[in-house]
This record gives C-alpha cells, structure tokens and sequence, in this order.
DNA sequence: ACATTTGATGCGGTTTTGTGCAGGAATTTA
DNA sequence: TAAATTCCTGCACAAAACCGCATCAAATGT
C-alpha cells in the first residue's frame, strides 16, 4: 500500500468516525504503529487532523471559538479573574455561575491546575473544556435561552448535591444594606441554592455595580465571605465591605 | 512499444484502477524501471497524473479523499437533517445525541415548530438555543472533553425519567449482524439510555457508514425503528434493512 | 552516403525516502 | 507511586528515485 493511500484511507477514517486509534490502525493497515503515527504526524502537520496521545481525531469537532470581543469592561474581569484564579487550589470543587467575569476566570485559571468545576452556563462550561486538566460537572435542566444557563427544579436539586469549596458568583448588584441583588427569578434561585452549598462564597463584580441596586433580593452580604472587583483592597469604596466582616481582595 | 503507446497504456491503467506502481508496470511492458518513472514524470507534468513515491494516483483519488470543507459530508448531512425534521411534530419531547449530523438537524428545524428537545451535547444545544420557539433541556453531569457531552450515571438517571416521544439518534456504524456499535463506552451507554426512554428511535448516518463496524456494541437492529440516510429510500444498500422491518427514509 | 544531431532507453552508483525496530522519555491510568 | 501505553529519537535496511553516462536508433544535414 502506497503511503499517500494509506494517508488517505486514515483521513477518511478520521472524517467518518470522528476519532482513530493508532493501535487499531495498524492492525487494519498491516504496518507497525510508529509508521502509523508518523503518518498522522504528517497529517496533523497539514492541518488535516489533531492528533492526540493515541490516535487522532478530526479538526471539525474541536472547531469552536469563542471571540472575547465585545465584553464590557473587559480588562477590568481580566484583573478580577486573576485575582480570583490565586483562591483555587488543586483538588477543590469549585461552583460558578454564568457571565462574561466568570468566563474571564475560566481563561484565567493556571493550565496545571487540577480541580472540579460545576456550572449551568453553557458559555462557561464550553470555555472550561479548553482547559487541559480540570474537570467540568455540567448542571442540566431547562435551557433560558437568554442567560444560557440551566434552570429549573431539578437544576437546584443537583446543586443541593454538592459540598463544594467555593462557590464564585459574578453579581449584577451589591450594596451594603440590601446585599446581592438580581433581576431574574431563576438566576436568583440558582445562585440563592449556590451559595447554600459552598463552603466560601466569593463575589466577583466591576466596581461599577458596588453600591447599587436590582429588584430581587439573593442573600445578605452576611453570606458573603470575600468580595473581588479590579480596584485595589485600599480603595475607600471597598471599606464599607471590609468593616462588615468581608475579605475584600 | 512505442513512448507514447506506454504513456497512454499507463493512464488508463491509472484511470481504471486509481493507482499503478512503478514495479508491477515494468513488469507487465518489460521495460526498466527508470523508463517507467520518466513517463510517470511527464504525465505527472502534464497534470495528468500524480506521482507518488513507488507509483502513481489518478486525480480523482485524492479528490474523494480530501474534501475541501470541513464538516465531512456536509451537504448529505443536510439532506438527512431535512428527511429527519420531517418527522418532528408540535409538543413532542425529542431526545438526540452529539454529533455534527445532529447540528445540521438542529439547524434545519422549521422555525415556527414548537417541540422540548433534549440533549447532552453542548454543541447541539448551543444550536438549539438559536431556534426561537422550541424548549431546550440539557442533560447535566460531568464533560467529556473530546465528545463534548455530558456522560455518568447522573446523565443516565436523567435519561431513564424521561418518556419522549422521539429518539434521534447520530450513529458511527451499523450493521445487519452487529446492529449499532461505537467506539466510546460512555456514549454507548448513553445512547443506550435513550434508546430505552423513546418510544420511536431514529438513526441517522451518512450511506459511508452503512454496513461497518466499531468495537463496542450498543442495540441491535430490532431496537431501530427509522434509518435515515441522504439516499432514496429505495436504493439497494438498503434494502437488507428495510427488509428486517425498519421504515427506510 | 556519411557524419551529426537528437531522443529514448538501460545501467551503475549515489542519494533520498519509507519502514520497522530498539531503547529511553513522556504521558496516562490504576 | 507504580505499571502500562504511547511517543520520540536514532539507527539500519530495503526500495525507490535520481544522476550521469553509454548505447542505439531514427532523423537530419551536408
């Protein structure tokens, strides 16, 4: 068999069954596993499959990009995500709602990092599985279309499931008398069952949203045990917070 | 034998069986070997032929096997998506597995039809999400990176509580004998679930993937109630299944 | 008619390519 | 952490390609 041919005979395989073995390969090809792998390095080379530990798989399933641009106030969740990034530590659970801060944070967390993360937002979620070693807990239920998250009953239910270690909420709103606020009654409730089952629970909001208000109540800042927004921990804005018990970072 | 009577020898040879080794062709016109590579040479520059290391390909060779757009088979996936909407009606609860077959489904629902879909794959529910009437659920538990759905037993739990009315399934081969096989144990298991919780189960595939076979196995064929590919439902690779009483689409 | 040119072919030696194998590094999995 | 795969690198060997050259035959020119 000619190796421009067998090439072929691999691509093909890797279009239609979306993944190949180099072990099963070999045995269908008749040739040793090394030429095999050589072969889907050269086609990898071309840009024609992935490869990956094992065998190869093909380029129109992992396609999907996520362009940054257009986020609010996006380098300040840079700065937000970092700081939040340094509070996880390997092997914790980790639950997070949706937004573009938390989708920062996801891009910020460092690549060795192993832990277990558990969301509803599927824009999240898809941004966690660019991570090469964290595991990603999916919570189903009910699609909203516009937050992209899951909600529902049985979405609150799994969370109740879950002794996680910390819990982090991108808010909309936060001021000191009437605590975290927001305007959807399903997001509410989720965030609401989030931090029931989270050990710590860390606030991630633009200092923008410090100090204002939205008609639905989620938890008083009591619950709260650490505040993260771009500005400094000094800044005079934050220390309402930081005299009513809060970690402000 | 004359230089042009062996070149045109030679690309008909090339024509008829895709590919000719220098070897066998000294061989058969009994001339060297560096003969036969100076003619395969001036009709690989005449773009006749492609020359490869040992021999040659016809053109068409590499035009099958190296499709230019990126989802294979792209245009028989939307011919399948069509034939499959079909068969969706007003309130039904539909369960689909990954897989790009099922993105085309996804997008070729018409606009004002009002089903719940549900699915474990990302990808598929990022493209239901685009449609403006229908309910999305999403099947929650723990990722898998390279399929891109949810996998576990929580996933199957939530599969067994449901009673739908459809089931479409996106498969990588099937056969008479062997039924629907895959290569990933976690989606066989799922699909399994689904192929239990639905009361109708559709299998779409491209025609390429009609009589193989992949190492686990998932249902037999009695368990299938549709098979939809991009052929009339009349063509004779299909005829074995409709004769073992699936409805061919 | 004879010499010269031109093109095609085969041959020997060298270079390149393709393949398998061994051993150690790296990665995955239990 | 240990065991098992898989990957990578260098090496060896064979097959194929390449290069230059000699030969031969047909075509061409004088």
């Amino acid at each position: 068999m000619l190796k421009k041919e067998r090439q072929a005979y691999i691509l093909h395989q890797v279009n239609l069954h979306n993944k190949v073995l180099s072990s099963s390969l070999s045995q269908e090809i008749s040739v040793s596993e090394d030429t095999i792998r050589r072969d889907l390095q050269e086609l990898a080379d071309e840009g024609k499959i992935i490869k990956v530990h094992g065998g190869a798989l093909s380029h129109s399933f992992s396609q999907v990009y996520y362009p940054s641009n257009n986020v609010y106030s996006l380098d300040n969740k840079k700065i937000i995500a970092q700081k939040a990034a340094s509070l996880i530590e390997d092997g914790m659970f980790v639950l997070t709602t949706g937004g573009t801060t938390i989708i920062e944070l996801a891009r910020a967390l460092p690549p060795q990092l192993k832990a277990t993360f558990i969301s509803g937002s599927i824009p999240v979620v898809l941004e966690y599985m660019h991570h090469p070693s964290i595991d990603v807990i999916l919570i189903g239920d009910k699609v909203s279309k516009n937050s992209k998250i899951t909600v529902g009953a049985e979405a609150i239910a799994q969370i109740k499931r879950i002794r996680a270690d910390l819990c982090f909420l991108g808010i909309n709103a936060i001021d000191i008398k009437n605590g975290i606020t927001d305007n959807d009654w399903d997001v509410v409730t989720l965030k609401k069952a989030m931090i029931e089952s989270a050990q710590k629970v860390v606030c991630l909001t633009i200092a923008e949203k410090i100090n204002s208000l939205q008609p639905i109540h989620i938890d008083d800042i009591s619950k709260i045990h650490t505040l993260i927004t771009e500005l400094s921990p000094d800044d005079p804005l934050l220390k309402p917070y930081k005299d009513a018990g809060i970690e402000v970072l």
